[in-house]
DNA sequence: TTGTAAGCGTTATCAT
DNA sequence: ATGATAACGCTTACAA
């Protein structure tokens, strides 16, 4: 492995100038700049980070936290933060919580840490990560994403109030008096955040609400909600906070030969890949993950150059209305 | 940012002494590791992991280069590749090819190689990927995930030839004897082995074989390929090379009035959450694509460690049967 | 069991 | 515009 004394001794100049032609250093001379390169070229030398990164103390490396392995949103988000991180020059380490308790998370941040990442990217849909984040004293920069709730400027959100609530009157323009709402884990932001963008609609509306039920974003939690709730009569829609556990209460309603959208509409979250496909098409949420992976990392690079941000917090979510909805009869 | 020596000092020992500690040295007294120990925590001590890797020239980071955003099997192992990667010492660093063009791959590559990896993960079910790697004579050891065909000792992979062969083998038991492939696209590697599962199947019955389809993965080709597809009349089953061009496929046929599985049995591969819960649940096959990841970090470890290593190679997969298949009437 | 010295490959600083 | 020299924080010899 060639090192920086090689190429210069190939280029017959001194390292150093070898160093300042790799961080193009304004005074110096175009052919001995060339020359360099033809030796850098003709060597295949390639800097070592490691060194690079002992004297500047920065690796150039950017942490993911997450606390949701194979949700849908976070991972298209991840994706995105990996490209983003890599096209400004920065590498990208993901690191996923096993659990979301405090230990586990001052570990897991710990070890970040310990990789010396320069700043951490945290997709930890859970209040509890949060409060234990705060309480932390991380000594790198580190922003949020996905926490509609967690203000201040060091979080990048979608607005998932808004699809909420778009969700919601929607079903309230169809006629809906009654509408149920089958919320996400007691503890997740994202959760919280879409309940309470439920309650709005309703309240907006003046109409009564009925006491949500708890769910596990899972589509079996769907199925067997949906079976339980056809016992009931006290309602003629549902919001499910994400599109799985609507997919699954389809099934479960399936099952009780209640028919969607005719005896109950259905309105979902997300707009994953099969929202379109199942039966029937699931009326959902639509919310650009990727985008909001892009600009966690714009607020992110932002801090870290220490340059004034303009980074837009807030991503618009959309409505898209497909058939398991319907006009109440 | 307290160094080596800051805890030499107050553990009043050289820093040589921390360093043995720091590395589980056998000889030393316990009382005095004790004492480094106590600095250590007092200090907050952090090893600098870029002096480390300096005069070691070994980062401990291994890269994972993945051709297939977003496909569901390949997410799941990628998650499973980090926390495995971790769970060894190691730290891993994901990259996601825009494309798989010869240049995008060979930058990839250089890029990996330039942030120092250990060893590379490829999971990149495209052949052409395998190619451009072949001839590139990477100098870090590199493992190959998912490719049934990647044969030699450099590859894990699920038996997807064995998982088609399963299903189409189902739909004849069933009864059905004119039985159509939705395939997947036509460099994958995967693709190609579901496809020769079918049509190995299909030989070993003495079944005659139908030209087939070729898709993308999506559920949205699968859509427009069962609305085509009901104009046909010479097969009265189907194997989708995945669950989302089934799914999509289920749609198509539903708009056109054939019914599922009554008129024509459906049968799809990787078994995604949502599988169980579409109308009608879809029989499908089953992977442990985590297991897979797990598998190919042992390999590239027992490599990079210079151990004999006895990873199996191959992952049986598991048929899952719904009613999305029906015996032939 | 512990300490001392050298060096890993870069960049920063000061000369020239 | 270029070069010499000193760090950066650690591990690997070698010595005591």
């Amino acid at each position: 492995m060639p090192s920086i004394r090689d190429v210069a001794r190939l280029a017959g100049v001194s390292h150093q100038t070898v160093s300042r032609v790799l961080n193009d250093h304004p005074s110096i001379r175009v052919e001995t700049k060339q020359r360099v390169l033809d030796a850098i070229r003709q060597l295949d030398y390639r800097p070592n980070a490691a060194a690079r990164a002992l004297v500047t103390s920065k690796l150039n490396l950017i942490g993911i936290l997450s606390a949701s392995v194979g949700e849908f949103g976070p991972t298209a988000s991840i994706a995105a933060i990996e490209e983003a991180a890599r096209s400004e020059g920065y590498s990208a380490t993901t690191l996923n919580l096993p659990d979301t308790s405090p230990e586990a998370i001052g570990a897991a941040v710990r070890q970040l840490l310990r990789e010396q990442v320069d700043g951490i990217v945290v997709i930890a849909p859970q209040v509890r990560v949060f409060h234990v984040l705060r309480g932390m004293a991380i000594d790198v920069p580190f922003v949020s994403l996905q926490t509609s709730s967690g203000q201040g400027s060091d979080s990048v959100a979608a607005d998932q109030l808004e699809g909420a609530r778009l969700a919601t009157q929607h079903l309230i323009e169809l006629g809906h008096a009654d509408i149920l709402h089958l919320s996400g884990p007691q503890d997740w932001i994202e959760a919280d955040s879409r309940m309470r963008g439920y309650l709005q609609a309703l309240r907006d509306a003046d109409l009564p609400t009925i006491p949500p039920i708890r769910g596990d974003w899972t589509a079996d939690f769907g199925h067997y909600a949906g079976r339980e709730l056809a016992r009931r009569q006290d309602f003629t829609a549902i919001f499910a906070a994400n599109d799985l556990m609507a997919i699954g209460l389809m099934h479960g309603f399936r099952d009780a030969g209640i028919d969607v959208p005719g005896d109950v509409s259905v309105v979902g979250f997300d707009d994953i890949p099969v929202a379109a496909h199942v039966w029937p098409p699931l009326t959902t949420v639509h919310i650009d993950f990727a985008e909001l992976g892009r600009r966690a990392i714009a607020r992110l690079l932002a801090t870290l150059r220490g340059a004034d941000d303009d980074v837009p917090q807030r991503e618009a979510p959309a409505l898209v209305v497909r058939d398991s909805a319907a006009t109440r009869r």
